[in-house]
DNA sequence: TAGATACCTTATAG
DNA sequence: ACTATAAGGTATC
């Protein structure tokens, strides 16, 4: 095996552009990629400022690594402290696009309360950047899902079909290749629970493996025209190719129509409350910024997601779940 | 071309 | 305990 012991180092996360808190970005439903190590993810009304660590198997990536990368990290306070086999800096800065000026995408949001309470909650809640397959299934099989049990389906892809890596004694599975998952049958895929999405999903990785198309291709397009290309694969509407668009392909400005942004739509902003989703997207993309409308987006979503106790609490009582 | 409906499965509210 | 219900939609008629 390439590697078969953690090197370690650390982030110095002041020397990025705006906050970061690693909690609210990978446990705000955007990223099925990474499985917290103590198995806590998603079973309580998770907030943000934990310090967990979380780790993952990182495909190669273009233009920076070329085989995978396992990545165990952790933040404490402005230190991100990480332990992987090879130097994952940059992997990171990729993943958790640490690249992006959070502090003038925060300038490009527009005065209103309801965002601008959701980015003082959430401070430092950034995109992620997921490779292409793994999110383009994950959100495949987002439908009618609840967030914690998209997390458990992919992590049961991983253990069933994925490639183990095996580090300082530890076994790691890697989310499968396209071939790998199109290897199997449907019913082995239903076994894993994934209801009537295991046919999409097998059909979406026999396009990706036969080489028929593949999500990373939808780059070439202009925003729209990438979400039409994505439309083509197997259980890719409208909304999850906006997902795949938005945490995963770099499209900043896409804001996935799911039934919480409908509903914060309509009684929000009753004005971008248009007929089809075309024009709904359209107005509300507009209304939210332009450029960086899908990170108003998730900090709204993350915000309403909260639903329940987390949402019917005053502020005050918010801030005290934040704080400890 | 719009508009209803079925679709798998499980966690959670009553 | 036990049954409804809803969960970040999409394909199909």
């Amino acid at each position: 095996m390439d590697h078969s012991r953690f090197e370690s180092g650390v982030i110095d996360l002041r020397d990025i552009a705006g906050p970061f808190d690693l909690q609210a970005t990978l446990e705000s439903g955007q990223s099925y990629l990474w499985d917290r190590a103590d198995n806590g993810m998603y079973d309580s009304m998770s907030v943000s400022g934990g310090s967990h660590w979380y780790e993952t198997v990182a495909p190669p990536i273009d233009g920076i690594t070329d085989t995978p990368i396992v990545i165990r990290v952790r933040q404490q306070n402005d230190q991100l402290e990480w332990e992987a086999t090879g130097d994952p800096v940059e992997v990171l800065e990729h993943l958790l696009r640490l690249d992006d000026d959070l502090t003038s995408i925060y300038d490009s949001f527009p005065d209103d309360e309801l965002i601008k309470t959701a980015v003082e909650v959430f401070h430092g809640l950034r995109l992620v950047r997921d490779p292409p397959f793994s999110a383009l299934i994950s959100f495949i099989c987002s439908a009618q899902m609840r967030v914690s049990r998209i997390h458990q389906m992919q992590m049961s892809m991983a253990d069933a079909f994925g490639t183990i890596h095996t580090v300082d004694n530890e076994s790691f599975a890697a989310f499968p290749t396209p071939s790998q998952l199109a290897a199997q049958s449907e019913s082995a895929l239903r076994d894993l629970s994934l209801g009537y999405r295991a046919s999409y999903v097998k059909r979406t990785a026999e396009m990706v493996s036969t080489g028929e198309a593949h999500p990373a291709t939808a780059a070439e397009h202009e925003y729209e025209a990438a979400r039409d290309y994505l439309t083509q694969f197997v259980g890719v509407g409208n909304k999850v190719a906006d997902c795949v668009l938005l945490f995963s392909l770099d499209y900043t400005e896409a804001v996935p129509l799911d039934t919480w942004i409908q509903t914060a739509i309509a009684e929000h902003f009753p004005a971008c409350d248009r007929d089809g989703y075309l024009e709904t997207s359209r107005a509300i993309r507009d209304r939210l910024g332009g450029r960086y409308a899908g990170y108003a987006q998730t900090y709204v979503f993350y915000y309403l997601r909260g639903g329940g106790e987390v949402w019917s609490v005053d502020i005050a009582n918010l801030w005290w779940h934040v704080r400890s």
